[in-house]
DNA sequence: GCGACAG
DNA sequence: ATCTTGTCGC
């Protein structure tokens, strides 16, 4: 597991880091199909926090996107370097997704995560800024509609609708099990928004939620158990060392 | 101006 | 995100 500072020249307040989203947005690519479902690798990233004791803990598993099968896995600590704003959520997780997707000992190929890309409000979410960050394909699925609107899709799996910011379509409400609330993806990076579902459908054989994140999901927790642990374990032995 | 609002 | 056990149901 590594552990990483936050650098340096990360946004202090929350006027900078909306600049630094307006800058970076630019360079987002969104003329791309992205990799074909089924193929390669598909990396889930999350993270979980100990507010209590400021640290964060991130998690990247590469599946084989075939058969979902964990190929690879890896994840790091640091400390919180954003609070929590709407809108703002990259700048809480970037630099530890960062250190866990480089600690992975082979290529991601596509990767999920958590939240956003291009349904945002300065259509630069998460998704789009670890895109663009990294170089690599990325798609956003998130748990909830965020201020976004959409008509409820048909009651079975594969179903979908637009994901609606005024007129404009910024994502998908997909179903990815019958009758279950959907799931609401958006294009991050080097992906079209109908690769992207298709890819989620793919990582939906069985659960609401991707395998992917569900992977990624438990991994950055066990991970931030295990710091809470260690850290502890260390103040309580002083001659230890 | 105020409230809502990914995780 | 997180606080949190058992429990109802397929």
């Amino acid at each position: 597991m590594t552990t990483v500072r936050t650098p340096a020249d990360w946004p202090a307040t929350e006027e900078e880091a909306r600049a630094v989203q307006d800058e970076l947005r630019t360079r987002v690519v969104l003329d791309e199909p992205g990799p074909p479902p089924g193929t390669g690798h598909v990396t889930g990233v999350d993270v979980a926090y100990d507010d209590e004791r400021d640290i964060v803990a991130a998690a990247a598993v590469v599946l084989d996107a075939a058969s979902l099968d964990v190929v690879a896995e890896a994840t790091a600590v640091g400390r919180v370097s954003f609070p929590y704003v709407p809108g703002l959520l990259a700048f809480r997780e970037i630099p530890t997704v960062l250190a866990a997707l480089g600690a992975l000992p082979c290529p991601p190929g596509l990767v999920v995560c958590d939240g956003y890309g291009l349904a945002h409000p300065r259509r630069f979410g998460l998704a789009s800024h670890l895109g663009v960050l990294t170089g690599l394909p990325v798609i956003g699925v998130a748990k909830n509609p965020f201020a976004f609107t959409y008509d409820e899709p048909g009651a079975r799996r594969g179903s979908s609708s637009p994901l609606l910011a005024g007129e404009e379509e910024v994502g998908r409400a997909v179903r990815t099990r019958d009758g279950v609330k959907p799931v609401f993806v958006s294009v991050g990076h080097r992906v079209s928004l109908g690769n992207a579902c298709a890819h989620v459908l793919a990582l939906t054989p069985r659960y609401r939620l991707p395998e992917t994140t569900r992977r990624a999901d438990s991994l950055c927790r066990r991970a931030l158990r295990e710091a809470t642990v260690q850290e502890s374990t260390t103040r309580r032995s002083p001659t230890s060392r």
